[in-house]
DNA sequence: TATTGTTATACTCTATAACTATA
DNA sequence: TATAGTTATAGAGTATAACAATA
């Protein structure tokens, strides 16, 4: 009943608890549960909230390199914005210079959708973030942005 | 073509670069990109990695306790569990004290598939997080640790 | 009543290959 | 040849509901 591995006690991770790759995962999975939970009444996801932020701050950005920024694959792209467009979110013309290609710009609609998720999303951050103080929170970002970096 | 904002020159990522979300997201899945393409050959994954990790620091649990540990529902530990033990690295017994339960330890070959992983997954780790300094590593483990005590 | 393991099932996400039209 | 968008499809991963045996 004393022994200090028995798992009736209080269970271990083992060497599990040492890797960085297992901490991502669970943190991550934390995240993108508490985003789905807060923005559930929206019909928005991670994903699409990504697509969203990226066409806004590069008005006129085809599908492509949108999902280049993102890790998405051009195919699954496809749906996706298919289905921020018939939720009148994101306008897409032919592009001027490449006419196979489409230039993505949000709505009106897609402004104001953008600006009431990204109100919920600072909530929700500011939640599971609670613990760590402004400045630690700026160092994890950091770290992660410089792990980012190592390939891509 | 100077505009700064222009998508041809640098897009960027807009309101998503802020979020720690984003970046979790990133991060994690590039490692567990990077762990499934080092693994490749050994037919392991991050969640039975993570099982055996869990069974062998606590001999005799049972598979409702290791899936709540992972974060795992129990109805999908079952496949999980199964292809471990069809795999000799897991060994399921009935448990003493509660005849509806089993207890699991590692065989021998899940003793040595699990160190030969291990190795694989600390050059794996090494690789992705070359460019922080080992206090920089236990900081990130640290941050992301105090995140995921929020809530399980 | 609650819990362990189980089955069945459905839904999301992701990955690959192949096609078309343009470049 | 290479690229943008597209289709079809298959595989993981994950979530829910329900059941039998046991607690």
């Amino acid at each position: 009943m004393h022994d200090p591995a028995s798992p009736s006690d209080r269970p271990e991770l083992g060497a599990l608890d040492r890797l960085v790759g297992y901490h991502l995962r669970r943190a991550s999975a934390m995240f993108a549960g508490d985003f789905a939970r807060t923005l559930a009444g929206t019909g928005m996801r991670q994903v699409l909230f990504g697509i969203l932020s990226i066409v806004r701050s590069n008005a006129g950005i085809n599908q492509g390199n949108v999902g280049r920024l993102l890790g998405i694959q051009r195919a699954n792209m496809v749906a996706l914005i298919n289905e921020l467009v018939d939720g009148g979110l994101l306008a897409r013309v032919q592009a001027s210079d490449d006419r196979r290609a489409f230039a993505l710009t949000l709505t009106d609609a897609g402004q104001t959708r953008l600006d009431e998720c990204l109100a919920l999303i600072e909530r929700h951050e500011a939640e599971l973030l609670g613990d760590l103080s402004a400045s630690e929170q700026r160092q994890l970002v950091g770290l992660l942005a410089r792990i980012e970096a190592r390939e891509r």
